[in-house]
DNA sequence: CATGAATGAGGTTTCATTCAT
DNA sequence: CATGAATGAAACCTCATTCAT
């Protein structure tokens, strides 16, 4: 009880931009760029207070322990993002006439733009979700139900406008997100950072492959 | 120079199936079962030690550092199954008179036989890869080399056979290896392992998948 | 740079007599006491934390390394001591008109009091000389400069007067600096501490024997 | 009791030359060699092991504890050379009719060259005797009981012959064995070796300063 | 005699966490 | 709110010693 309710103080703190002193602020950006660098295990508590320019007590008083710190700054951005992650497949799919092709490419760009953004925390949230099984319960099912489904519904909704092929939605489901995912995660997280890039052509061939490997055959 | 040599040893022990006791035996076994499990930096010395039924102190006779027995279980799996991978590759395809769908399938199944019995293994690695810039530096070039560079002929060759579409190879090998890893990963890393199950449907999606992602249409 | 960081802050705590909690103050008290009575290589930090009263953490806390606490109640003491040493040399020397032997029986005296009030780290750092090359290189260098070359001056200046024989100075330095050591290390290393005990008599024949040694004939 | 008898029969294996195995022999010349360069504590028995080509339980068959090979190595060497020691005092003395400074150069003439014959041993043992309770409590009272005692009647010879000056026999003793010890641990102990070197025009300065202090003055 | 695998007590060091100020 | 000294459990590692072969 106690241990969650800080956790949820915490989140409830990001999302609400509720008070947050600038040390608290400082922690938690500096504790997601160090993640992300050397992963979760292999940073201190004490680094983190060092580069934060706060004393280690002060981290304690915020965050509790080491693991609540990751999650408050795991978890509002998972609650933040997904939602509005659906909401603009919502946008793109209902409000426009666009093909499949034209959401898909859409898609990527929003999403490429947004982890591009964030990219530390991504790669703290890639790098640990093979290794903490709490944050994979807690984010694997929150995942599927708020995008994968709208996905699956989407799918569904091609289908029947004749535009993908006739194969298990589940399947195109999970070869689509093996090569978005595996395209971000590419990119993200195993190269070290190309600062300049233009990425429109790799997101083109991405598409192309995609599309070819679903569209419906004429 | 006797940082390499204990791990070259170690190495050579392992691919010569020189001596190795029973305990050093066990210990590797151990291991890797529980850096698969847990992570590397999540299991302690002691736990494997308890687990292997040996002392802590056998561990550091054997291997050194806890470096070592990662490096010592990893790097013998890689130098024996990258060359054999390779090998396979063109067997597939110079000896016969394949397409390249029928290469793609074979060498799918190959490589997912071969990462079925050594599930653990690769998870592991999968997972250092994430974290440890020193086996990133050791492996990924060698990958390259070994893998890649073969693999790029090939798409070369079935190009100039007008079975590929004419797209930069390189970007055909980078989307290939995306979904196949991605297949892989998903399959072991990820998804708390189903003890039975049958893949060849899943692989004749891959294959398709990929195979109308770059067949040059006609 | 990091490692010497955190030393550099250790000798500057004690040289500037600045903040240093009661705690580090008896870690150190306590090390100086263990080193000196069964050697660096003989004390474990765990036998220091018990001494101490302190958690063995705290040793680390504030010092690092092992090898950081024997440093830092070292260099302190050398640093301090050595500058000083030279500056009663020369105030003997050519503040008054003292002759060769009264300024060698001031200095004896002097030193040896210095020493008597320190005699635990007087002990350790002999020891410790015998062993670490780091030590040697360290100190020794500083000592020639700071104290040797002042007194090769002052042999040469009473060289001068005719009062010391005509013998490379070098080796007079040699032979007195032996004697005068010898004498000290015999007194406070090799010898169990008779605690009362008046060393007038036994300074008075250092002096005679160096004096007879070389002084010159008339 | 069975602790000491390994030991005993040790020193009779040595001094008696009786049967010593090549292994045995070799451990022991590696030992000395180790111990002299980085100190008994900072040596392991598996260095020592490896240095010498055996395998680490031979050293523990032969020698029993680390400690004993520590003793094993050092003891006969002073049990030797402490009696010949007065041989040779004796024989300068009392078979001519030298003077006092030309017993005193033949001494240490006669001790340098031993010395230097068995550098690393005397490194070892000036280096542990400060460390060890029990070599200090097993050497000392020897030493002093063969050599000083014997000193000490020469001094009382050559005094009543109106040789030396009439300071207390014991005082003067330890004037003059500080200067000897003192030149040959500064040679032998303190500085790296100067392999060509010609010692004969220092002796001559400590006999020249030793004479100084101590003869009588007509 | 010789080996070297195995041991386990003990060494140094790290680090999340607490708490008095 | 913020601090940082203090903690102690647990981490990695070393090493003298034993013993089956």
């Amino acid at each position: 009880m106690s241990k969650k309710s800080l956790l949820d103080e915490m989140i409830a703190q990001t999302t609400l931009s509720k008070k947050k002193t600038d040390k608290q602020q400082k922690i938690a950006e500096t504790a997601v760029k160090m993640f992300a660098e050397k992963g979760y295990a292999n940073t201190s508590t004490s680094e983190i207070a060092k580069e934060a320019g706060v004393a280690e007590g002060t981290i304690f008083r915020h965050y509790g322990t080491k693991d609540n710190l990751l999650l408050a700054v795991i978890l509002p951005f998972i609650k933040e993002s997904l939602p509005s992650m659906a909401e603009n497949v919502f946008k793109e799919v209902y409000s426009e006439d666009k093909s499949f092709e034209e959401f898909l490419r859409a898609f990527i760009k929003n999403r490429r733009s947004f982890i591009s953004q964030n990219q530390e925390l991504f790669k703290v949230i890639v790098k640990e979700l093979l290794y903490s099984d709490e944050l994979k319960e807690e984010l694997l099912p929150f995942f599927s139900e708020i995008v994968l489904n709208r996905f699956l519904m989407m799918i569904n909704h091609y289908k029947s406008r004749g535009e993908i092929v006739e194969l298990p939605s589940e399947k195109i489901l999970k070869l689509m997100f093996t090569v978005i995912v595996g395209y971000f995660v590419s990119d993200f997280v195993l190269t070290p950072k190309p600062s300049a890039y233009h990425p429109e052509e790799d997101i083109e061939n991405v598409v192309r492959f995609i599309m070819n490997g679903i569209r419906k055959e004429s």
